[in-house]
DNA sequence: CCGACATATCGATGATGATCGACATGAATA
DNA sequence: TATTCATGTCGATCATCATCGATATGTCGG
């Protein structure tokens, strides 16, 4: 038994899933979730928009914030005083697609 | 300003988001994504198994595979004495699917 | 029915993350 | 350059989760 088992627990983890490990820790949290859900097609909000329409503290949010941006769910361009957030489509949908297609050719 | 925007943060979050939000939690832990990636194609293991090869008790693991099994990532089959689980391929699937679907018509 | 085995569950502890207010940073304007 | 405004960051507290050993549950064989 345990012929086909992989035993090297601590092997590198798949690029296609290593891309989205942090998504999917973002992605875990129900506020983040909100947030991101939050954006309209197209859409770019600041924190204060954000905050605004939340349940949580300004700094809160921004820390939310941090957490989607460095996953690569969200980008963050500055224009004057205020940062505006707008969802990366295609980091999204390059990360879903490949694990997508890991799971196809895996199992 | 603020004109497309959602405003309404407490509303209900889209089937296709609510049916992978426990996916995304779940796989959220690295240990949990290396108990995943454990499984060959096809392949059944049980608790001791995986356990074996992990650097985590085994209470340990038990309380992982039981977060894997509820978000449907794995499916628990009994067998006299062992539990079995695999990859609930089909699930996984469905879900990332209607994520990826959710994204193309979103944005 | 009783011991042996595999696993789940429980209770306690430690670690990680969320949350907030206060303060610091950076940009535009008078 | 001072002031205002938007945001990031810091430090402390609180909540949640991970982790483990010990115990309970359930199964098979004698």
């Amino acid at each position: 038994m345990m012929i086909d088992m992989n035993k090297d627990y601590s092997r590198a983890i798949p690029e296609a899933w290593q891309d989205i490990s942090l998504i999917f820790a973002a992605l875990g949290d129900e506020h983040r979730q909100r947030i991101l859900l939050t954006f309209e097609p197209g859409e770019r909000l600041n924190v204060g928009q954000i905050a605004e329409v939340s349940t949580l503290a300004r700094s809160t949010v921004s820390h939310h914030l941090k957490v989607l941006r460095e996953a690569g769910v969200l980008v963050a361009e500055r224009e004057g005083k205020e940062i505006y957030f707008h969802v990366d489509k295609a980091s999204l949908q390059q990360a879903f697609g490949k694990v997508s297609n890991y799971l196809d050719t895996w199992l």
